[in-house]
DNA sequence: AAATCGGCATAGAAAATCTATGGTGAAGTG
DNA sequence: CACTTCACCATAGATTTTCTATGCCGATTT
């Protein structure tokens, strides 16, 4: 007997979402990657939310967005609204009994420093379910699915995050490699290994061996640090080795590090956590740090 | 050359709207309501929350749904956000500036007492766009896209709250009827006309114009309070008039009062409005409240 | 005993959302 | 100067999500 009326629509959250994500990180390309999809997907939900509204919330300019005084006004409520929603979802996965544990890291760390220890974290945590996924970003830990960290990270670590090891590069190659090559100079003669995402490594080692007489190096490059480790242990050439990564292969003797010279590159390396830290997630990061 | 990895999925916006409400209003169904879908899209939703936590959010008897400890224990953090995500939305609304104003009202209040004074309404506030909804319940009006909303309430004013008329009733009929009912027990000799929503007004008037013997007076049930007010005044029965929807009618002599005898009911006819109120819905209220 | 009330499951329909594509203008590069 | 890159646009079609419809169940009420 009710009558059931067409109540009017509110705009949909998924659009609430894509318009927060694209004000908060100044574009929406940036926010389709924090979202997962492609940046087209996010200008619709922004032109249908603008839709509902009858008004603007980005001025569109050829080179990027920005944000109009509506747009301005109104963000930073749906940041913390957001916040506060990512937050319960926090508290909905702490408390339920189920451990799962999600990592994110550097695809160079989660290759070359988190697998390795591995096979004795879930051998210690029999009970969690422990996911990697390679990022080449840090996630926003409070608006995705992620527990935990693992990132290269120049800014003071927060109340969030502990750091594990600074970030310091020497060369490394391979006990054949090592001698033919007896001074800094020799380098120019020999293959430079690099990695896509660390281009500048040599440059900063090279300024602190050779200050007077700047010298360049060159070789082979990989998307992967872990593709170039393997070209260094096979002969390949010279690497830049970041202590982290490389001080296992040295123990092991696969490795050897050529000069004495040790550069910090002024990163660390940081594991950041989600709040809350339930007491699964408590015992992993225990462990990681340790 | 970047890796795509399949970032772990979060669980869908709508599936914790859905826990949310349903934890707050107690049960699917009252939620399904206030979100405007069936129920069993809400069960979905509900479901598909719990088994990407892996974990029950509501013990489901045959009777209802109760929250578990975990449902229990985060309930409230999803309301606190989507109440802030909800003021957030209202913000967004306020500074667009067209001036959109989307009324929620008892139908009986929807066409008896607010479609008579939308025409001066429309004529003092062109640049408005009005537009109402018949609802049987006051909505959410933090979740839902209504500006004000217009019902009888019991409670005390709220700060968002504004008491426009006492709700006050006494039987009216049509001139022509008046002369066939001099007593009140002439009431069970004529048709006495009844709102299926407001089935006890008949019983609550009579307790107080016959304390000692209680009479029993019958009639025709409409669904909706304004055809039985057509009925009325179409010399179909008496009917019990509410003060705040028949007074015009009485003003014009197209109805008249049986008897003097005029009986609070403890309800209020009561406009509430959304935070935050904006300039445009400020006029709009003030001329609805004088 | 019958009606009512919330639930459940499921299939198919509808709607929302996303991807893919080809296009624009502005800025940087050799 | 061409050439490339970058961020965004529009649109069509694909995909995924969400919803409705239906028949069912057990408890409560009448
Ligand atoms: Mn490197
Ligand atoms: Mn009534
Ligand atoms: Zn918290
Ligand atoms: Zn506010």
């Amino acid at each position: 007997m009710s009558i059931q009326p067409p109540r009017p629509r509110g705009p949909s959250l998924n659009a609430l979402r894509a318009f927060e994500a694209s004000a908060r990180l100044g574009g929406f390309t940036a926010a389709a990657e924090e979202l997962n999809v492609t940046p087209g997907a996010v200008a619709q939900q922004i032109k249908n939310l603008e839709d509902w509204l009858g008004e603007p919330l980005f001025q569109r300019t050829s080179q990027g967005v920005r944000l109009t005084a509506l747009g301005e006004a109104t963000a930073g409520r749906f940041s913390d609204a957001f916040d506060q929603l990512g937050e319960a979802v926090g508290h909905l996965r702490a408390r339920a009994s189920t451990a799962q544990i999600s990592v994110a890291a550097l695809p160079s760390l989660a290759q070359c420093w988190l697998m390795p220890r591995l096979p004795a974290l879930r051998r210690a945590l029999p009970d969690l379910v422990i996911s990697v996924t390679a990022l080449e970003k840090p996630p926003n830990l409070i608006r995705e699915a992620f527990d935990v960290s693992l990132f290269f990270s120049e800014a003071a670590p927060g109340a969030d995050e502990i750091r594990i090891a600074e970030d310091r590069i020497y060369p490394v190659c391979a006990p054949e490699v090592a001698a033919s090559v007896s001074s800094v100079d020799d380098l120019t003669q020999v293959p430079c290994l690099r990695d896509g995402h660390w281009q500048a490594d040599w440059q900063v080692w090279l300024r602190r061996a050779m200050p007077d007489r700047p010298i360049a190096v060159t070789g082979p490059q990989y998307s992967l640090y872990s593709m170039a480790l393997d070209a260094a242990r096979s002969g390949g050439g010279v690497l830049m080795g970041h202590d982290s990564l490389v001080a296992p292969l040295i123990e092991r003797g696969e490795l050897v590090r050529l000069f004495d010279l040790t550069v910090p590159t002024g990163r660390w390396l940081t594991l950041r956590t989600t709040r809350p830290v339930h007491p699964a997630l408590k015992r992993f990061i225990d462990l990681l740090a340790s």
